[in-house]
DNA sequence: CGTTGAAATTGACACTGTGTAAAGTTGACA
DNA sequence: TGTCAACTTTACACAGTGTCAATTTCAACG
């Protein structure tokens, strides 16, 4: 419609993806997009080839826009595996509710569609780096707890952290973001460090 | 056919739904279902009036076959809450790769099917009503965290031994199933024990 | 026997949501 | 003025669920 028509169409459609899924327990199909966006149906077809890549492109909008990389990689940057440990467990679990919807939506057609699928279990290995860097740096300082192999350390943490703890406590249950946070923190430690 | 046709149709249907969601990665269509059982889609209909509720008929018929009941009530008569704890993620957890196959399937569906929704949610219900009374057990002998509300701890206690959890740590992770008994015993015991 | 009734079959169809295809509209800009 | 890109409208194919109606099969009953 304009010139340099405010943000591009794609943008759009990215952010207006992005709110549908946060604001709702509805379905979110194409057509609830488009019309979202203002546009036609098929239109959308012409920015993604199809539902499961306007899902997955709209997974790396959010991490550009929330800059996930560096909010993961500030936790690289504390001194003790335990301080590393409660750093990561913030900056990721603070991460949590703004990539919950888009999670839902994705988890939902593993059954139907392998790419979509695929998309989301790359993102969650990307979380993994970041537990087995943790538990790395815990074991490196002698604090984890002896009956655990670094491996299994880091398969615990990796599940302890899942969004779908996150949703089970904060969503099903209720609690505080805050309250989350900080009883992951001390169950992690629970789990992970030698009581030494 | 056969005079007393062997066994129920309506078993067969169970058991060959609870068969196919078991062992498969697939979809299961109700024409899966039926192609497997040996009889018309549309017979299907004759005895369920949807797929929803003929994934929840399979749930419940698991449970019977299985007698969940009697394995968890089982954890009731332990002595201490430790005890009781124990003997509750063991009968539990050795359940969940029985319903594993049922759950993927009912979740699923969680977003097209309220029903199939509200069944699984009233499944994990009865689960929490465990945690609950292990928690409960726990706090009469002095044993919880004192950081711990009783609902929290339950809240936390039903997460780690969610389906979801199981899944991550046994199927994704490959871990072994005595090798999540232990680590649950031990992970649930640090979440939740006062240290004392 | 012959009939009845339950279980099942066959075939057709409506509906929803995704994805494809083709022809037409609009407006900026060179 | 003409062109190009973005977008629109309309139509349709496809899969999977669920509905409907007409028919077959067969065991059981009188």
């Amino acid at each position: 419609m304009m010139s340099s028509d405010q943000i591009d169409t794609k943008t759009r459609i990215l952010d207006t993806t992005w709110n549908l899924l946060e604001s709702g327990d509805k379905a979110v199909r194409m057509s609830d997009i488009a019309k979202a966006v203002g546009i036609s149906r098929q239109a959308l077809y012409l920015h993604f080839p199809n539902r499961a890549e306007l899902l997955v492109a709209t997974t790396r909008h959010i991490d550009a826009v929330k800059n996930v990389d560096a909010r993961l990689a500030q936790s690289r940057s504390a001194a003790s595996g335990i301080e590393r440990l409660h750093a990561f467990v913030q900056a990721w679990g603070g991460y949590i509710p703004d990539i919950h919807g888009i999670s839902v939506a994705l988890r939902a057609m593993r059954e139907s569609d392998k790419a979509a699928a695929m998309a989301w279990d790359d993102r969650m290995l990307a979380v993994r780096h970041g537990c087995e860097a943790v538990v790395r740096a815990i074991a490196a300082n002698g604090d984890l707890r002896s009956e655990l192999a670094e491996q299994t350390a880091t398969d615990l943490l990796w599940t302890l952290l899942s969004v779908e703890n996150w949703e089970r406590l904060v969503r099903d249950c209720g609690w505080s973001q805050a309250a989350y946070e900080q009883t992951m923190r001390e169950t992690t430690e629970a789990a992970l460090l030698a009581s030494h």
